[in-house]
RNA sequence: GCCGGUGUGGCGAAAUGGCAGACGCACAGGACUUAAAAUCCUGGGACCAUAAAAAGUCGUGUGGGUUCGAGUCCCACCACCGGCACCA
């Protein structure tokens, strides 16, 4: 294939123009109050050359953001390119329609892989993160993406962690107010007259603030050395490697996501995202409305509450289900149960998290010998103690209703248990038992009769108004463990002490200390005693005053959870972003406010968007940013999988590298095949020909403008002089202009076929339907390859509707075509976008289908205007209907304007 | 199990309820060439028919429905992909 005759010189004409931009620092945006540079296309393009960039100067703005990639080691997959390429195309079609266009890059350069490799090398992970780095630095440029480089950051650079470490304290500083439902900072906080002691006070304000520490039971990895996030774990397995996850009470600190989540449900319907994504984040939150009920323990004072959102089914309760962890089990359980109450509790505290969804299929549990009493009816129910209720979630403990509750059901069946109707499905049919719809309550006292929303109603007034329960909502978002075991994470800015009591507190730094650097060590192995690698660095850990360092990192999260704000004003050293630039770049516009665009892969769908969008919003809380979401529009772009239909995997052998496309097709195929394949969002298979068939494509667009003879001059010096480079830049200039170009007026055939592909092109790039502006343009190449004459204006035309997709060759044609004809060339990024007139897409006569019966049997030709009688005759006139018609009655004729006839007839 | 998405030629795909398969790949035939590559031209859903065609019939996962007319809307089902999964 290397082999094959190039179709034109991409390999001179790519590094040229990726050069020459660099060079014009041609995508630079401007924030208000900066200078733009004198002769810098975007302030020719308005007004603004040499000028300081004023607020109600610039344009309206476009903000276009790709989700940064982790560089590893690998390099570029083709994954990467296809949403980059995407937001290109989008970024440059914006320029040209006269935006102030925000296109930044960065890197999420934390992460295990640079750590492990520093484990066993002793190398330190910054210098295989920063070698990474400029491989992936290599791969995006030589694609020609008009990122703005000089926003570029790292979640690695010290100028950036010291802002994720400020934010950090921000969160540390901020309680949420109930009253407000906002974060506030923790010297607003209120105390409870029993607070009277200093510790006292401490112990409380921890309790309360945004980021706190928890002893309780985490995801324990072995095999990786650190916790995990509920997130992050897959099955019991972590997500990272696939390696055993094991519950282990461990000291961690927390983020107080779950005080966000009713914000961050309300506020999906604000935000133009796609139904499945949204609803994966509503799921992953999981509002859930119900009631908590408190039952009674018989013969003790024991009170045992219970989340449920079928309080209407309370009549049906037979048995009551207790976490084996729940706090009230010592105190119920009976002398003849202990034993088999201890062993069973022994027993699910030493699986994993793996073998309790494993085991799952079959329901365990055992008896405590206590009784409960249903406060509506006084009934005694037997209380269990069994795994498959979760001590975490609702208050740990259930009421069983197993004739309307699949698990309940399940259970009541193994251990022999009474399933008691309360509920009578709308539908005859339907068996009662299982039955978990909505129906009428029955065998339910006050209940009798009533639907289930009106039951829910009835029993939980009924219950308020005794002292015995109350309305309640629940979330299964858990709070979000934020400490991880590692060295190369952000250390947080906190120091241990202990009080006079010998009590360990803890205490931030002072803004004035960040950025808090990492200390340098020679051993990144976690330390002896299963301490983070950190703890290994006791100078750095022990403070002259007696307190130590937090050895625990920020997880990878933590960088990516607010990057897209430190890319609006990227080299400030006195705050995380500057106020002008955070107002004007996130501005609304009259619609909902944030990135205007954000593009990524679905990977990420409840992580980090979860992650970013509650950062945001304390952000937003406390003042430091204008709005309350991130990130408005939101697209995920598919997978791309290998030519064989299955994900691209280094041990399939299916994986496509970037790097020898380029070297076979170049940079502006590539973009274009990866945006022909088919529409973003969807997943598709890589297919090495249909590179070729795009490739093609150029190849025709690089001929329809190139006078031939020229070209093969061109190719014989090249092969003369194939070693030199630098040479063969010049040898460019040896290729001239198709001899058809001219400065002539186009015919209206021609403006027809142009103008109607700026109408497709400009409609597609609205509607990102990339693949269809490219057949778009397709067409009108065919087309115009057959004309002999070709108006210089109308070659102009189409070139600036190609640059946002072939940026390269499109930059070189419009510079040739301005040449030849002794003309300056203006910016082609910068070119205002053109318009299309409807005016040149009329016709005179159309061609109407004719259908008879709703079956196509002709086609006549009648003019666009043409009135409906004669249409009508017409179509009865049609030669090739005559048949159908024929001895058979009209009894309707149905004209559709400009789309077809149909006649009916018996 | 629940939620979301997708099913159209040999393949990637396209079609505001109005001529299904634009555009491209692969394929076949032709032109150019000593030859090949490249390029240019032509063809193409299936069936039936034919020397070749025309005409005709069928056709967008399956089965129903709405409509003059359904790939598109409605109902039921099947398959595949993604997410969640004892969350009471």
């Amino acid at each position: 294939m290397a082999s094959s005759r190039r179709q034109y010189p991409f390999q001179l004409i790519e590094p040229k123009w990726q050069q020459t931009w660099e060079q014009q620092q041609a995508f630079r945006a401007f924030s208000p109050g900066d200078t733009v540079p004198e002769g810098h296309p975007f302030g020719l393009r308005h007004g603004l050359s040499g000028k300081v960039a004023a607020r109600n100067l610039l344009p309206e703005k476009f903000y276009i953001l790709d989700m940064f990639p982790y560089p590893s080691g690998a390099g570029l997959h083709v994954g990467h390119p296809e949403g980059y390429t995407a937001t290109d195309i989008l970024a440059r079609y914006r320029r040209a329609a006269g935006y102030n266009v925000l296109h930044p890059m960065g890197w999420d350069s934390f992460g295990l892989p640079a750590e492990q490799y520093a484990v066993k090398t002793g190398q330190h992970p910054r210098v295989t993160t920063e070698a990474n780095i400029a491989n992936f630095t290599r791969q995006i440029k030589s694609l020609g993406f008009s990122y703005d480089w000089s926003r570029e950051l790292a979640t690695t650079d010290v100028d950036y962690f010291k802002w994720t470490q400020w934010i950090f304290l921000r969160l540390y500083h901020s309680w949420l107010n109930p009253e407000t439902n906002k974060a506030e900072s923790v010297e607003t906080l209120p105390y409870p007259a029993d607070c009277k002691t200093e510790e006292q006070r401490r112990a409380y304000r921890d309790s309360k603030r945004l980021a706190y520490v928890s002893e309780a039971p985490v995801n324990w990895c072995p095999e990786l050395g650190t916790v995990l996030a509920n997130e992050e774990v897959i099955d019991g397995k972590s997500e990272v490697g696939g390696f055993p996850v094991i519950r282990k009470p461990m000291r961690q600190w927390m983020l107080r996501i779950t005080a966000y989540a009713e914000r961050l449900l309300a506020d999906l319907d604000t935000i133009d995202w796609s139904d499945s994504l949204k609803e994966m984040q509503r799921n992953w939150i999981g509002r859930s409305e119900g009631a908590e009920v408190d039952f009674e323990v018989a013969g003790s004072s024991e009170i045992i509450r219970v989340f449920t959102t079928r309080p209407d089914t309370l009549f049906g309760a037979t048995y009551m289900v207790l976490a084996p962890e729940h706090r009230l089990v010592d105190q119920i359980v009976t002398e003849e149960q202990g034993a088999a109450v201890e062993n069973y509790r022994e027993h699910t505290a030493r699986k994993s998290d793996l073998e309790r969804t494993e085991l799952a299929k079959e329901k365990s549990g055992v008896f405590t010998g206590a009784y409960a009493l249903n406060p509506v009816n006084g009934e005694r129910i037997p209380i269990w103690i069994a795994d498959y209720v979760l001590a975490s979630y609702g208050t740990g403990a259930i009421m069983a209703v197993p004739a309307h509750d699949a698990r309940d059901f399940e259970f009541a069946q193994k251990f022999n248990l009474p399933v008691l109707q309360v509920l009578q499905p709308g539908d005859a049919k339907t068996d009662w038992q299982g039955f978990t719809g909505d129906g009428t309550a029955v065998h339910s006292g006050f209940l009798n009769g009533l639907s289930t929303p009106d039951a829910k109603k009835a029993i939980t007034a009924w219950l308020e108004e005794k002292g015995l329960g109350k309305k309640t909502v629940n979330f299964k978002l858990r709070d979000w463990l934020f400490s991880r075991q590692r060295y190369w994470g952000e250390p947080f800015p906190i120091v241990w002490k202990k009080d006079a009591a010998g009590n360990l507190y803890h205490e931030a730094l002072p803004d004035g200390a960040l950025p808090l650097l990492p200390p340098a060590l020679d051993d990144y192995k976690p330390a002896p005693g299963g301490e983070p690698p950190l703890a290994r660095a006791q100078d750095w850990v022990n403070l002259p005053d007696g307190s130590v360092r937090e050895t625990n990192t920020m997880p990878q999260w933590a960088g990516s959870c607010w990057y897209y704000l430190r890319y609006l004003d990227a080299k400030n050293a006195n705050a995380f972003v500057g106020k002008d630039a955070e107002s004007y770049w996130m501005a609304s516009n009259g619609k909902a406010a944030g990135v205007d665009l954000y593009v990524g892969g679905t990977e990420h769908a409840v992580l980090h968007l979860l992650y970013a969008r509650f950062w945001h919003k304390v952000l937003f809380d406390l003042g430091h940013v204008a709005t309350p979401e991130p990130f408005y529009k939101l697209v995920n772009q598919g997978l791309i999988l290998g030519s064989d239909g299955q994900k691209m995997s280094k041990s399939r052998g299916n994986v496509v590298n970037p790097d020898d496309v380029l070297v076979e097709y170049g940079a502006d195929a590539f973009r274009l095949y990866e945006m022909f394949m088919g529409p973003l969002q969807d997943t598709k298979p890589w297919n090495t020909q249909g590179v070729e068939g795009v490739y093609r494509f150029l190849g025709r667009v690089w001929r329809l403008f190139v006078d031939e003879k020229s070209e093969t001059a061109f190719e014989q010096a090249q092969t003369l002089t194939a070693e030199n480079a630098k040479e063969g830049k010049d040898l460019l200039d040896l290729i001239l202009l198709d001899g058809g170009i001219a400065e002539r007026d186009a015919t209206p055939a021609q403006l027809k076929t142009l103008h109607a592909c700026i109408k497709k092109v400009t409609e597609d790039l609205d509607g990102m339907r990339f693949n269809t502006a490219i057949s778009g343009m397709m067409v009108f190449v065919n087309e115009a390859m057959t004309w002999q004459a070709k108006p210089l204006s109308v070659m102009k035309t189409f070139l600036q509707l190609l640059a946002p997709f072939a940026p390269h060759v499109a930059e070189e044609l419009w510079a040739r075509l301005h040449s030849t004809f002794g003309q300056t060339a203006p910016s082609l990024p910068y070119s205002p976008w053109p318009q299309w007139d409807p005016a040149r897409l009329v016709e005179s006569e159309i061609e109407l289908p004719v259908q008879v019966n709703g079956k196509l049997r002709d086609v006549i030709k009648v003019a666009v205007d043409a009135d409906h009688a004669t249409i009508e005759a017409a179509a009865k006139a049609a030669e090739k209907a005559q048949p159908f018609l024929a001895g058979k009655t009209i009894k309707k004729v149905i004209i559709v304007p400009k789309k077809m006839v149909n006649l009916i007839v018996t």
